[in-house]
DNA sequence: CTGTTAGCGCGTTCAC
DNA sequence: GTGAACGCGCTAACAG
């Protein structure tokens, strides 16, 4: 194996010239800095990242600490900060949590030990109801998870608007009796229903909210509970896409027609809501551009330990189709 | 920081003895052992990984290469594998080819670099055809993506026999006039197509295939281009899940009704092809399964790297929905 | 079974 | 601007 003094017997100087260059030091004269290039060229060297790792106490790798990568909002976010961590010569260790906090910490513990230059996290609701600032020993960037007060950064979506502006939109489409399934064991799911909540209250009409564990069976079950009930509500939100996914099943399940006998809005817009007749309205999260964001704030912070910490809150689009259309007057 | 002499010091024994418990070596006496464990523990010492793996040549690290994470299949078979490997305290390193070669190449130059025990890939088209055996100095299984005569251990679909009892299935069901429409970039989908030609020349029937590059908007237009013919074919099959996705959004732009207008069928048993009027029959791969067998196959190979190659072969399940149905006699 | 010791390959002083 | 030498924390070889 070609190592360091290889190259600098080649380049016939010393192997702190090599490091120096290799390091990108700016104090090696231009002469030098051009045959250790050649050299490490025609050797092909390269730099034994163990040992750098153990000389130079850090591992340029970033941890991703997330429930279920399986979950279409954390595999875009994974696909971003892998992108952005590649172009920048760093390596994503990836880890999953299924909400379960003893792997969280587990997961946690890994990044640890693996001395990871900072970590993007999603936090279980336990964690996040515990987390008043990181003390992991390296920075920590959440995202989607975030509650007032919690001094971190974080990239999330304005849960509370997005939700607060769906609900308006069926209101105005005529929908009265709405019935709001959304993850009760999630921060995010909570949020939105205040949202909702908020948009309800201030058209004096009574809440109906259905809490379910995040699983789609789970949403199904539920969905088909409220389609049993008569009347039928006018319309119902699923407060996540997987929720949605449920719903939609149980609506398939019970024939159910969109949105002659309900409407029916949700979030996140993946592919297939657009292919469900006729089309379901969901508020869209910009989520490559949210983990885009969340590794960009964590390789900031890495560069700046101290800054104040930055919470960035993204705006969720409306995006309209036939599953709230405006209902006929009886 | 606490490292392994204070052990050592706390124990009452030599750094070796710790390091012999630590790494599980079964040459130390129960009562050293115990002591040694106890030290740890009320230290909450925690090895230096990188001085191990300078020391001991060996990373612990599995890396996961493959064309995007966000195509279901790789997502599935990054959860199995990030669960098998963290069930062995074994990390996992992502990386993301988008099917190009030289991403490909600094991919696997990465893994190098890093000193993975072993990779795991899902090659380009370009390099599976210049792939011999694995000479990257790690071993890989292929997953996926696999040609008859590599020499490399893989995981793969029987893609031939998957799509030949697929498009059996249309004929039975008195489908004669088949579009087949797949990734002509692909491997898998090449070899889904003669599995496919197989089967209609079996039955003295033409084989129409349209070839489209692997992304959502080409096979739309692909797809938008077969339902302008006339007549229109009688069904048309969709050689991935991306592709049927395409398709299905074409289908419903022209408002063309599944099966009376034209029957569908696909691969990959995605959530929502169960959703789509009247459900998609289509080929099931074992997804999770397959991650799996790819990691325990890779795990293998690093303990014994002189056995000879396996190919493991798996068979997709053909669930049957309203798509394919039976055609009326006209 | 246990302890002593020599590196693993590199980055970083400190002289020059 | 450059080189010699030390040591990061650990494992493995060897000696006892």
């Amino acid at each position: 194996m070609v190592q360091i003094k290889d190259v600098a017997k080649r380049a016939g100087v010393s192997v702190a010239s090599v490091s120096r260059v290799l390091t990108g030091l700016p104090v090696v004269s231009e002469p030098t800095r051009l045959r250790v290039l050649a050299a490490v060229k025609e050797l092909d060297y390269r730099p034994d990242l163990a040992a750098r790792r153990l000389r130079s106490r850090r591992s340029d790798t970033i941890g991703l600490v997330v429930s279920d990568i399986r979950n279409p909002f954390f595999t875009e976010v994974s696909r971003a900060v892998e992108d952005v961590a590649f172009s920048r010569q760093m390596r994503v260790i990836l880890c999953n949590t299924d909400e379960d906090p003893n792997k969280e910490a587990s997961c946690l513990e890994l990044m640890r030990d693996e001395k990871v230059s900072g970590v993007i996290l999603s936090p279980s609701l336990k964690l996040l109801s515990h987390f008043t600032r990181a003390d992991y020993g390296f920075p920590i960037v959440l995202v989607d998870r975030y509650e007032r007060g919690i001094e971190a950064d974080a990239v999330l979506l304005d849960n509370f608007d997005a939700a607060y502006r769906l609900t308006e939109h069926l209101l105005a489409n005529g929908h009265r009796q709405i019935v709001f399934v959304y993850g009760a064991e999630s921060a995010t799911g909570r949020q939105r229903l205040e949202g909702h909540r908020a948009a309800m209250v201030k058209h004096q009409l009574p809440v109906q909210a259905e809490g379910v564990k995040p699983m789609e069976d789970q949403a199904r079950e539920a969905a088909l509970a409220v389609l049993k009930r008569s009347p039928l509500p006018q319309a119902v939100i699923a407060s996540s896409g997987l929720i949605l996914l449920g719903v939609a099943e149980a609506l398939r399940a019970t024939r159910t027609v969109i949105p002659r006998d309900i409407a029916v809005a949700g979030f996140d817009n993946l592919p297939w809501t657009q292919l469900v007749e006729p089309g379901l309205t969901v508020i869209a999260q910009p989520t490559y551009d949210m983990g885009r964001e969340a590794i960009e704030l964590l390789l900031q912070r890495i560069a700046t330990p101290d800054k104040a910490m930055r919470q960035l809150v993204m705006r969720g689009e409306l995006i309209e189709r036939g599953s709230s259309a405006a209902r006929q007057h009886t």
